[in-house]
DNA sequence: CGACAAGTTGATGTTACTCAAAAGTGGTGG
DNA sequence: CCACCACTTTTGAGTAACATCAACTTGTCG
C-alpha cells in the first residue's frame, strides 16, 4: 500500500494545517508539537472508531487514509467520508459523545491526541470550527455526488476532491497525488460496484482525463475536467 | 399545501425541543419563550438561505419544512437534508461563517431567532452540541441512503427518519404525520426522478407497507418495513 | 514459487431514467 | 358555480446506466 510513513518534513507540514484555518500563537504551537511526540500507529484495515463506542477525545491524522464507514447487516457497506493527513477525528462539544459512524483505516495511519475544544483558546477554537465547517461541506459535497451524480462525474468529483484536500496540506503536486484507495474503497465512497469503478477508470483514461499508476493519479485536461461535474472548489472555507 | 401554521401549542413543543437535549435553566427558558416572541415567516419555496452569503445567527424553526440544496448548473437538484419544525439553522462556531449550502423552505416556514452560541451558559451550549451531533448523523444516514440503499429502501429508510423526527416534536401520532413533500421534493433528496418516486410509493401501497393520503402518511408492518431499510433507530442520541 | 489481493474483461440481467401524455387536484376570478 | 390555470400524480413504452456473475490476468510479498 502506498504512503503511511510519517517523515519529519511530512509533520511539519500537518502541524501547519489548523493553522491556515486561523493564526495560531506559540503556545498553541508548543502544544500541538508536543501532542505530535505522541504518536499512535494504527493498521491498514483496522478500526480506528467503533460505532456506538465512547469518544474519548479529539485526533490529528498524521499520516495515512482513513474514512467513516457505515456497514449494513447485509454486508453493503458506504464509505461516508474521507479523513486525510492533517484532517481532525473525533471533535465533539458535547457531553459523553458516542461515535455515530465507525472510522477504518485505508492505510497504515498515524494519529496524535489534539487538544480537547473545551479547554483551547480562541485561535485554536476558531481552527477546529472552520476545520468542522469544511468537513460538514465534504459531507454535503458526497450527497450531491452520490444524488446527482453519475459515475463518471461522481469520479470526477471525488478525485477533485481528494487533490484539493491533499494539495492544501502539500502532499499534492503537478505531477500528480497519491491515491491511496483500491478500486473497491473507490466503489464503497462512490455508491458504485468495483467492476463499474474499473470501467469508469478505464473511460476516463481513454478520453485522456485520468492518468493512474502505482497509487499516483495525475489529472489532465482540468478545465474539461471540472465542468464534467459541475465542480466548485471550496475556497470561500479553506485558507 | 399540508401544515404551515404555527399554533399556541405547536410553540411549546418546539421551545422543549432543546431541553431534551439539555437541562435548561430558567433564564435560558425565558430567553427562548422572548425569542420566539419575534417569528419571521418565509413563504413556500423561497429561499431562506442563500449558499455562499454569511449566516448572521442561527434561527430555530417553529413551524413548516425546509430543506438544505444543492442545486447544479444544468438544473439537477439534491436535497442534502430536511430540517423539520425544532430545528436550529445556522449555528456556526467560526467568525464570519458563510454559508456552505442554501436552505429553501419546502412549505410555510415560520422561524425565529436563537440565541449566538457563543454567548450562551453550558446547558444551552450542550443542547447545542447534542442538537449538532444528531444533524451530522442525519446527514451520514443520508449518505449511506443514497450510495447504498435500493430506491425502495431508500424511501423506506427516508420516511421512518422523518416520522421518528417528527414524534421527537410531538408531531407524530399513531395516526401517521404530515408529509409536507411532494413525490418530486422526495424525488430531490432519495436522489431519484419522480417518477419512479410515483411508482416506489405505489409499490409499498401494494405491499400494504404505506397509507399516503393528502398529505398524511402512516407507516404499517413497522417490524418488517425497518428490515428493509436495514434501520437504526437514533436513541443513541436523543433524549 | 505459491498464494492472495487487486485489477480486468465479457456476457447478461435489472433498476431506474427518459419521454410523452393523460388524469387528478386545488386555487382564482369571472 | 363554473371555467380555467398551474401544479401534481399517474400511466405506458422504450432505453440507458449500472449491477451481477464468472472467469482470467496481473502484481506483490513472503
Amino acid at each position: 500500500m502506498t504512503s503511511g510513513r510519517p517523515s519529519p518534513v511530512y509533520r511539519a507540514r500537518v502541524a501547519s494545517r489548523l493553522s491556515q484555518f486561523a493564526p495560531l500563537d506559540a503556545g498553541e504551537l508548543r502544544a500541538l508539537a508536543a501532542a505530535e511526540a505522541s504518536p499512535r500507529t494504527v493498521a491498514a484495515h483496522r478500526e480506528i472508531i467503533e460505532e456506538g463506542q465512547p469518544v474519548t477525545g479529539p485526533s490529528i491524522v498524521l499520516s495515512g487514509w482513513a474514512a467513516r464507514c457505515r456497514i449494513f447487516a447485509d454486508g453493503r457497506r458506504q464509505i461516508l467520508g474521507l479523513l486525510l493527513p492533517g484532517d481532525l477525528i473525533g471533535v465533539c462539544r458535547q457531553n459523553n459523545p458516542i461515535a455515530a459512524t465507525g472510522v477504518i483505516a485505508l492505510t497504515e495511519v498515524v494519529l496524535c491526541p489534539a487538544p480537547h475544544p473545551d479547554s483551547v483558546d480562541a485561535p485554536l477554537a476558531e481552527a477546529y470550527a472552520r476545520s468542522g465547517a469544511l468537513e460538514e461541506y465534504f459531507l454535503f459535497r458526497q450527497i450531491a455526488r452520490l444524488g446527482r451524480l453519475n459515475a463518471r462525474e461522481r469520479m470526477v468529483d471525488l478525485l477533485l476532491e481528494i487533490r484539493d484536500r491533499l494539495a492544501a496540506v502539500g502532499l499534492a503536486s503537478v505531477d500528480g497525488f497519491p491515491l491511496a484507495m483500491t478500486q473497491e474503497m473507490l466503489a464503497d465512497s462512490l455508491g458504485l460496484t468495483s467492476v463499474h469503478v474499473n470501467r469508469t477508470l478505464q473511460m476516463l483514461r481513454r478520453d485522456g482525463f485520468l492518468d493512474l499508476r502505482a497509487g499516483v493519479a495525475r489529472l489532465k485536461n482540468l478545465d474539461r475536467l471540472a465542468k464534467l461535474s459541475d465542480h466548485r472548489t471550496a475556497t470561500v472555507f479553506g485558507a
